[in-house]
DNA sequence: ATTATCTATAGATCTATAGATAATGC
DNA sequence: ATTATCTATAGATCTATAGATAATGC
């Protein structure tokens, strides 16, 4: 619960600040993030106040406002800094793994133990990003495509590669959703999951799942979940 | 996006209220809900202010007050609410479907149809549930459950009449548990999904995907994940 | 008489800022 | 002199309730 504190420089621009010394800036902001994403977990951001912040934070109220202008602006750096630690664990975890065909199955187990060790955070994201005004909220569901997009990178380079079967690109694309999104459930259903399920297991389960919608040769499949359609499918 | 205004009773017990009458409570809660959860769509439920719901829900605040005894009694009837809806709705699909081994592309439709229907409502619970008081959380969350039960019940019936491979009890689980979440999907990606596929292009994607994880023979491709596994697996 | 509804407001916050004070660098 | 920080508070809410008023049923 401590890998907040691990430093890398904040990408903060865009937020009004009095104060010169833009190291300053840095250092502060950084105090202002470890401090509210924990209030912001335990309490959520509207029931966290600008005083919690500021005395957790290590300073006064008044000086809360010399680096931020509003609460949302805690809120997004909050937000900017969650992306980049799981941006951060994604591109390690794919640094890491080579291009053989293995390459999927350690993306998704090394995403999955980012999603588990950024749980409370995660979820944070799903919460309150509505609270953010549209300006940034945008931003944030960039952030979220952009992790996604990592994924299809993965997809496109395996398949072309050929260590995957054709798949067109709508297909690439969804399963990179999914496979992102099959994180955050461990995420958003721990209360369930996290009593009946050890993450190892969770793990090995999803990615038997995923590597059989993936690696499998689509045709028959493919034609069999078609055939089983409505006839009525097309447009509503 | 009146699907609200249908006529069902609403379980609203538990909650206080000064008024004898139980039919007048029951009237006067539904209009409570209706104003209520598309002020907390549009604004969030701490925007949302006591007054605005009096008077969307056409009374004083006075009145509100003899109905609920807090503003988080609202956002549990809200919750409650949407339960039932979407639980309503899956249930009538699983009737109309046969036993046959159509029934679960049938049945994911028929549920991914419910999720576009109810979108604004879903996202709603995801983002609003961690407000409510521990113990109502508790019931919502064990709504949430119960509508993924729906699903363990149909994919434990396929496989008992053989239509589906055997799965152990863990894998047919988790299987319930991600159709669930990916028809959520489609409500918290919306943002994304809603420009780039039509409703019915993700259901034929997703009902194949789910469709080859549970229908191809396991045997082959578990294996293959399972070699893929770092040997170091286990507990973490 | 009893039940339902309304008006008016107590009481408690909370965000954001103005103006005073302390620290820093030339 | 300039920059950073603090204290004190203006100003704006918002929830929940007390007490008054209207409606209903015997």
């Amino acid at each position: 619960m401590d890998n907040h504190l691990k430093i890398r420089p904040l990408k903060t621009d865009g937020i009004p600040t009095q104060i010169k010394d833009r190291l300053l800036v840095e250092r502060r902001r950084r105090q202002i993030v470890d401090a509210a994403v924990q209030l912001f977990v335990k309490q959520g951001f509207h029931k966290t106040t600008t005083r919690q912040i500021a005395r957790a934070a290590g300073f006064s109220i008044g000086s809360l406002y010399e680096y931020i202008a509003s609460k949302e602006d805690v809120l997004y750096l909050v937000c900017e800094f969650i992306h980049a630690e799981v941006e951060r664990g994604v591109t390690e975890a794919l640094k890491r793994t080579g291009g053989t065909h293995n390459a999927l199955a350690e993306v998704i187990r090394a995403y999955f133990l980012v999603c588990n060790r950024m749980s409370d955070f995660i979820l944070l994201i799903y919460q309150e990003t509505q609270c953010l005004p549209e300006q940034w909220k945008k931003k944030v569901l960039e952030n979220e495509l952009r992790i996604t997009g990592l994924f299809v990178e993965v997809l496109a380079r395996l398949s072309s590669e050929g260590h995957l079967p054709e798949m067109d690109d709508r297909a690439l694309e969804l399963a990179a959703h999914n496979i992102s999104v099959l994180g955050h459930m461990w995420t958003f259903r721990r209360w369930f999951f996290s009593r009946h399920y050890a993450i190892e297991d969770y793990i090995r389960l999803q990615t038997d799942f995923i590597l059989r919608t993936v690696c499998v040769k689509p045709e028959k499949t493919v034609k069999r979940a078609s055939n089983i359609e409505r006839p009525t499918s097309g447009l509503e």
